[in-house]
Parts: C-alpha cells; sequence; structure tokens
DNA sequence: ACATCACTATATCGGAGCGATATATCGCCA
DNA sequence: TGGCGATATATCGCTCCGATATAGTGATGT
C-alpha cells in the first residue's frame, strides 16, 4: 500500500519523487520505509490511473523557484529544512487530482483490498484524521479482531506441538505478550474515540467545533 | 530468506513441497507464512544451486508407502498427523545435501547478506539450538543493536518534527515502549545466555552433557 | 452408480517491492 | 580542474505474494 502514503503526503502539497522520498523516509519512517524501485513506479501507476497529475518542473537557477505554475511548490511551507533555495534538474512535480482524493479515501478506510499488516495499519492510522471518528472506530476494531485471531492461533499451535525447543518457546511468548499489549493500546485508543464521538454527537455542552473534528471534507490545515 | 526456513525443516527430515508448507505454517506460522508462489521456486532455486536434492515419488496405494528407496520417508514418523496413510499423486520429496548444510550455517549465523528485519531475526532465533553459544550471542546482540538504533532513529526524527497529530504521536510512542521492551527482553535471553555459556566452559561442576548443547557438528537426533 | 466435495500436490502468472546500479546536474571546496 | 556529495529520475534482476490452473484421491451424499 505504499499509494496510500504517496497519496497522503500529496494531499497536503504537490512534490516531487526525491522529496516524497525523504519524507516517507522521515516522517513515517518507521513503518514506511522506501526505495526509488519502489517508488517511481508507484508514481508511474499512479500517474497512469489518473490519480496523480504530474508537470515538468525545469530548474530556474536565479531568483524564485516558481516555475512549476500550476500550484507547484507552495513557496515557503517546509522552509526549515536545509533545501530552501537549492534547485537543480528538473523534476516531475506530482498533484494528487479528484480521482486520487477518492482513492485515497477508499484505500485509508480499508474498504476494497484487505491487505491487513502491521504497516499496513500503522499507515492508515498515521493518516487517521482524514477518516470520520465512525471509520477511525471501524479502523481500530479491524486492527484488535486481527490480533486477537492472532493469539487464538498462536496458542492453538502453540499447545498443538510439543516438539518446540525453548528458543521458540520464548519467541511465542514473548510474541503473545507484545501481541496482548497491542490490544490493550487499541483498546484505549477505542475507549478515547468512542469518548470524542460522544462529546460530538452532543453540541450542547462544550459546543465549540463538534462537527470540524476529521470530517473528510475537511482538508486544507492538515495539522 | 525463505531458503532458511525450508532448509531448517529439512535437516531434519526430507519432505515434499506440500508438506514443508503445512510445517512451515504450522511450526513457524508466526514468523514465516509462506505462499506456494513463493515455495517451488524457493525450492527449484535450491535445488539448483544444490542445496537441496529431490527423488520422484511416485504413489503407491497399496501396502507400504516406502516407494522412496533413498531414505524418501522416515515411516511412522509423524503418524500422530491425520496424513496417515493418505498417499494420493507422485510428490517431489525433497533432501538436504552437504552443500546445503553448509548454506543453512551461513544464512543463520547472517555472516553473509545482512538483511535483517523482524521476521529475519525471529527466523533466526527458532533455529538457534542449531548455533554455537558465541553465535547465538551474537545474533542476539546484533538484534539488540538494531533495535537502539531504531530507537535513536525515530526519537530524533519525532523531535525534529513538530507536525505530528496525536494519531502519528500515539504510534510513535507505542513503537518506542515496545521496542524498549524487546529490548528488555533480549537482554534477558543474552544473561540466560552468557550463564549457559559459563557453565559450559567449566565442565568440572555440573559436569553432564556440558559439550553436546548445539555445538553444530552434532546433528541427526535433531530435537 | 454417479456426482460432488474436500484434500493432496505441483506449477505458473502478474504484480509489488527491494537493493543495486546507471545517468545526469549542481554547488562546494581544495 | 577535478573530485565529492547532494539532488533527481529511471531501470534491472530478484524475491515474494495472491490467485489461478490442473489433476489425482477418498469420502459423502442421493
Amino acid at each position: 500500500m505504499l499509494e496510500l502514503a504517496v497519496l497522503g503526503l500529496l494531499k497536503e502539497e504537490p512534490l516531487h519523487g526525491y522529496e516524497l522520498r525523504k519524507r516517507l523516509r522521515d516522517y513515517l519512517g518507521l513503518f514506511a520505509s522506501v526505495s526509488f524501485g519502489s517508488l517511481y513506479p508507484a508514481l508511474a501507476r499512479l500517474e497512469a490511473s489518473g490519480a496523480v497529475h504530474a508537470i515538468e518542473v525545469h530548474r530556474s537557477t536565479a531568483g524564485y523557484p516558481m516555475t512549476g505554475s500550476l500550484s507547484g511548490e507552495r513557496t515557503a511551507f517546509h522552509r526549515s529544512r536545509a533545501d530552501a533555495n537549492r534547485r537543480s534538474r528538473s523534476r516531475r512535480v506530482y498533484s494528487i487530482t479528484e480521482h486520487g482524493q477518492q482513492l485515497f479515501e477508499d484505500l485509508l478506510s480499508g474498504t476494497s483490498n484487505e491487505n491487513d499488516d502491521e504497516r499496513s495499519f500503522a499507515l492508515r492510522w498515521t493518516f487517521a484524521r482524514h477518516l470520520r471518528p465512525q471509520a477511525r472506530i471501524r479502523l481500530l476494531e479491524r486492527r484488535k479482531a486481527q490480533l486477537r485471531q492472532r493469539l487464538v492461533e498462536v496458542n492453538a499451535a502453540a499447545a498443538s506441538n510439543d516438539s518446540l525447543d525453548s528458543y521458540s518457546m520464548s519467541l511465542v511468548e514473548h510474541a503473545t505478550e507484545s501481541t496482548k499489549r497491542d490490544i490493550s493500546w487499541l483498546d484505549k485508543l477505542i475507549d478515547a474515540e468512542q469518548i470524542a464521538a460522544h462529546a460530538a454527537s452532543r453540541p450542547q455542552e462544550g459546543a465549540r467545533s463538534a462537527r470540524d473534528v476529521a470530517h473528510p471534507k475537511q482538508h486544507g490545515n492538515a495539522r
């Protein structure tokens, strides 16, 4: 689900491949470290399917880098980074399209394509602010059900298998404990989300901004 | 590193592809669930490189299934399983070769091919009984260094990045905590291994079987 | 008697991702 | 001037996965 990560970053601002990879590494590094051998084909796929749109930005060397006309740069947004005026060869700057927005929401809610593993969940949760509260809770519940299922399977396999040596056993025990902790963590998050959803559904108390808490149409001030 | 898992299972007894996959799923299911689309090409690679040797075993239907002459079956070994006399179509039974034994040890000790991730370590630890005590400790220490490195990187990334929302932050916090627990677990294992190695190096007290604790040349009674 | 189902068993296909590598350009510094 | 490191895009070979094809087998059902 590299597409999801790419669309999630392009949703905030247009970016070219090299910068995308840096952000993938730095911001989502834990869950989506990616190589160019994956990124460029993924961008080509997204472009072919019409989810993103690329414009060629030639180097300007002098003055301002606003060469990318079509909302190309959103200048002085991440100027804290060292790449302030480093403009070198021509770049392909990708923007997300309407269709891409739709694809992003589909991938994020996970209604299609049940390819769920550890990283897939972590990536979705990173973009949880783009989900409705209800969908957020569904995501957490799905993940929890997965982990519980895995617990059952591991315990069953370990019980029916008496030929485990001490090394395998230590591995199984540690994995079981870790999974239980993950489930507890999910429970905590689910509680917090339910409280938030509950508070949002009665606007008479604490009435301010009960509606704009990550409604899917809310984009722009993504922080 | 599917090869490592396959060789580790074939080290115990010759198996055909379908049974290999079952054991990969049941015994090492947590860390190496594998599909036929991976397994059969991997077996073909191992066969091409001379690490395993395949013999065609045709069905016999009547009497004993000892058709696979060359140490083919090791009859009545896992008869507790339901596939006792289920002999159907012809199978390709794979055995590990001398070269395969060497390859297994190389992959297991990890001197070549530093492709270390979560599952890679878990898989190696599953076969830790085939390592010398010294190599076991090295494996644990390498894994620990990896996790510590990741902790540092994640903290640095999170500190330099002020645009993390609460969802990403909860993810980072949970991952940090989990990693710390993993490190503690590794510390525990390292301590235990060092005590065992220490005890094994002075055979004058508790002298029984200090030498046969998983020496690399000890094969045969692999359980 | 025959159909159907579930299991055993091997194999291949397309696609995704990775690591390595190739090819440029640019700024900097010795 | 020449090398080095960062920026930037792209491709190659490989591994792995999920899906699918093919086929033999025993049990179950009608």
